[in-house]
RNA sequence: GUCCCCAUCGUCUAGAGGCCUAGGACACCAGCCUUUCACGUUGGUAACGCGGGUUCGAAUCCCGCUGGGGACGCCA
């Protein structure tokens, strides 16, 4: 049996770094298992779904280099769901129900208020023929519900080991919308089976949905795939995920100039007993996967961990990786001078404004820095030049170290640290070098 | 409220009764290197939520408590 996983979005919004895990744990099981990964829009909620957050999708995920064998839109399948609805009513295990949605919720809170669990009371299951036919009369569209069979529901779980549901703790899903169109939960199975997936690995949030498409799976014929719930990551606080903690879009952090190996890297490594540390590709990653190795704690995502791991990316990245998201003009002496002193691809540009100026330069010691002025040899630079002016500003001062070092750093670029000025003053020119040291800005 | 899950250094975790005066990684601190940052290197600080039990012995098993999370949608 081929082993294969699917990642399945729905196109309500863009990626962000939940989303990219589920995407990428099921990428790399799929890979490891020399298996397919299948990735299907779930768009059967039309009012949520939009078609540029599809595209977005696979744009990301190409970004991300988490490629996929098949591809798969649910709103292309409604014909194919009817045809199982269909199959599924003449069952009986469909029944309709006529409650509006507002009636449903005033149960639920009725429910929760008495210590009831909110599960649907089955009421339209007594519903006579009668009744029913009078119903429709008036013209009321009935939701269809899937209806459960008591007793437990049991499966093995990759993440979670032996589980088990009582089926008369879960509510008889509603599988079809008063307009015909079907819900996630019974599109999800239908495509599981006609797609052969063999491997569901998903959210936590999902487990008592796993009950219930199980039997929905046996009552369909199918196999009933293999199951893994991952937690679900928390912010840095042990908060749900939010904007300012992983929940921002991957199209943002990549403008920000983040790494898709930075995401990656703590993304495969989160929650699971491997170190979280840069790896150099999606192959290493491959090969250290390994489902056993997720715990099921509920991890904290840190920004500073992410920022932390492109850091160190950054610092070895080569020129050619990121020419082309520099600043107009920077070079490759200017990428490599800068690099060391980045967490983000965007602080470059930073940099590259204490290169070409404006800068207002600081100016704590205007005669030292007069005195240092007056020696600086003429033009062309080059990467000595700073090791032989400052040899001769010695000399002629007498000052070492700090006290020499740092008023020259602060009239040149304006800051208290930065990239070794060794490499940043022949970018700076003796133009701008100069007039920073008159105390102008430049 | 009901059902389910979780609880070890700041963080991610190892630990399946004695191998644990609890190990690793990252972060942090200090030394070395260094004009800054970074890198490298050496060393260091730092944790079993609480209370009962079982046992010769518990981080490990059981119960309770506390705390956290998930689910309970005509969302996915």
């Amino acid at each position: 049996m081929t082993v294969r996983l699917r990642f399945a979005p729905s196109p309500t919004g863009r990626l962000h770094l939940g989303n990219i895990r589920t995407a990428l744990v099921n990428w790399l099981y799929a890979r490891k298992a020399g298996g397919e990964l299948l990735l299907r829009i779930d768009d059967t909620d039309a009012e949520r779904s939009k078609p540029e957050h599809a595209a977005a999708i696979e744009a990301d995920l190409t970004w991300l280099g988490l490629g996929w064998d098949q591809f798969a839109r649910q709103s292309d399948r409604m014909a194919r769901y009817a045809e199982v609805v269909a199959g599924l009513k003449s069952a009986g295990r469909l029944y309709p129900c006529f409650e509006s949605p507002e009636e449903l919720e005033l149960k639920r809170k009725l429910a929760l208020s008495r210590g009831r669990p909110p599960i649907y009371d089955r009421a339209a299951l007594k519903l006579s023929a009668a009744e029913i036919a009078a119903l429709t009369a008036q013209g009321i569209a009935p939701a269809w519900r899937f209806k459960l069979e008591p007793g437990a529901i049991r499966w093995h779980d990759l993440i979670r080991g032996d589980v088990h549901f009582e089926a008369e703790h879960l509510s008889d899903p509603v599988l079809v919308r008063p307009d015909g169109v079907p819900v996630y939960m019974l599109a999800s199975v239908v495509d599981d089976l006609d797609f052969a997936v063999s491997h569901v690995i998903r959210g936590e949030d999902h487990v008592a949905n796993t009950a219930v498409q199980i039997q929905l799976f046996e009552t369909l014929g199918g196999p009933v795939p293999v199951f893994g719930h991952f937690s679900l990551i928390a912010d840095a606080a042990g908060e749900k995920l939010s904007k300012r903690a992983g929940a921002s879009s991957i199209e943002d952090l990549r403008a920000d100039g983040v790494e898709a190996m930075a995401i990656l890297s703590l993304l495969a490594k989160l929650g699971t007993s491997d170190p979280i540390e840069l790896r150099p590709d999606l192959a290493t990653l491959v090969a250290e996967f390994d489902i056993a190795k997720f715990g099921r704690n509920r991890p904290k995502l840190d920004m500073a961990e992410l920022d932390l791991l492109n850091a160190k990316l950054m610092h070895a990245l080569p020129y050619a990786a990121v020419s082309s998201r520099l600043p107009a003009g920077a070079t490759e002496a200017f990428w490599l001078a800068v690099r060391a002193n980045l967490t983000r691809g965007s602080d470059a540009g930073d940099w590259w404004q204490v290169v070409t100026g404006p800068v207002t330069p600081l100016i704590d010691e205007p005669e030292f820095i007069a005195a240092a002025a007056a020696l600086l040899p003429p033009e062309p630079f080059d990467a000595t030049t700073w090791s032989s002016w400052t040899a001769a500003v010695k000399a002629a001062t007498g000052r070492k170290g700090k006290d020499l070092f740092l008023p020259l750093r602060h009239a040149l670029t304006g800051r208290g640290h930065g990239p070794e000025l060794a490499t940043l003053l022949p970018l700076i020119g003796r133009e701008r070098a100069m007039a920073r040291m008159g105390g102008g800005v430049a």
